[in-house]
DNA sequence: CCTGGACTGCATCTTTCGATGTACCGCGAG
DNA sequence: CTCGCGGTACATCGAAAGATGCAGTCCAGG
């Protein structure tokens, strides 16, 4: 049994998207929220295997709520929308949405849908599928340069200020970041260029930009 | 009428695939492609609406078809393999793949998916889904700072040597491949600094990396 | 115990960077 | 014409970054 929680602040939306997920045998709504904040709340009560989350919603939006819910590990998020934004869209897929639907997917299709993220797959309406690809694709992959193995390496201490240079401080603000004297920065940033073998902390920057800091 | 092109090497395969889409009444088997090269070439050829598209294929690999194809615009592609590495299914997908199927998949979701893709939108496998969302989630989203606008209060040198402040190289590498003294070459990144109001070269590289150089 | 290695820390010295002042060129407005 | 302006170019000088040598700490093995 796939237990449901439903978040919608429109009641005769959610009392239709109840329904729907009610005639299927297999799934149980066990509860409904009408905002964001009680959906949140209401996850970590009831503990549901997925949350059927809208993007509109008032006190806190979906998006977030979203965030929250996966943050803590409470369930997993479906999310639903009526406008496929891709302000929306890729907003929820960030905050670790499993699956993102439109309202106007039909009821068998949104049975079939919760099913599959139950399973621990994912689902994207195909409407804004292609723009998700698109996205994607326009990323730029990662890099044989940037393989997060170069990283072992490094000591704690010196992944600690390559960060910091990846986020373009000088040696005198990494030091007050750190608490430590900027002799002591120097060494670090003299150190890990030459474990990375590179040749200034430029190219150490770059290198923390493509591993992600 | 949906026209398809069946790329794939295993003729027994390739047999069932066009048995499944014969079966569908809007769906016509143009031609049918034993490797990858051949695949461009009746892509050329024949204009299909779509080519269903194996990955591994002798002489030319699948996703490299796909590159083709899609690059020149000849048709809508819908990949199908039988392993879901992330290597195909990243690749694929970066080759301008508008879908990504397993064969696993049964004969009516590949019917569906083939007008789905038909239509414009894009399908991938819910298997595969949560990884390209997770995927899609770690990269960095676009900030704020890295507006391509802010590049146009810079020269064309300007621009030249932030690329290469970008890449990490030093004022003497950059005066050498520009053919100019250092001395210029710090005016430039002086200046370019002042204009980004950025405080040094290394925030410089990372905004040049976010820009995508 | 003590010894060697890995990590962290600091001080000194050279190189590189960045700010600043100045100069030349091309071009359009007055 | 000539004046002003934006782009490009170079030299000088104080401030940073980077290389190098060395000391203290912690820990695993002998």
């Amino acid at each position: 049994m796939i237990r449901v929680l439903v978040a919608e602040d429109q009641s005769a939306v959610r009392a239709g998207l109840v329904l729907i997920l009610r005639s299927a045998p297999d799934i149980e709504v066990v509860g409904e929220a009408g905002d964001g904040e009680q959906a949140v709340a209401l996850a970590r009560e009831l503990r549901p295997d997925l949350v059927l989350m809208d993007v509109q919603m008032p006190r806190l939006d979906g998006v977030s709520a979203t965030r929250q819910v996966v943050g803590e590990g409470l369930a997993d998020v479906l999310v639903l929308t009526t406008f496929d934004l891709d302000e929306y869209v890729f907003g929820a897929l960030r905050a670790g949405a499993a699956g993102f639907l439109l309202k106007n997917t039909d009821a068998k299709d949104l049975i079939a849908s919760v099913r599959t993220v139950a399973r621990g797959e994912g689902i994207v309406a195909p409407a804004v599928t292609r723009r998700l690809i698109a996205e994607f694709a326009a990323k730029p992959a990662r890099r044989a340069t940037a393989d997060p193995a170069v990283l072992d390496s490094l000591t704690r201490r010196e992944r600690e200020v390559l960060s910091c240079v990846g986020e373009g401080l000088s040696n005198a603000d990494i030091a007050a970041r750190l608490d430590m004297a900027e002799a002591t920065v120097k060494t670090h940033v003299s150190r890990l260029l030459g474990k990375l073998e590179l040749r200034s902390r430029v190219q150490a920057a770059v290198l923390a930009q493509e591993l992600g800091l």
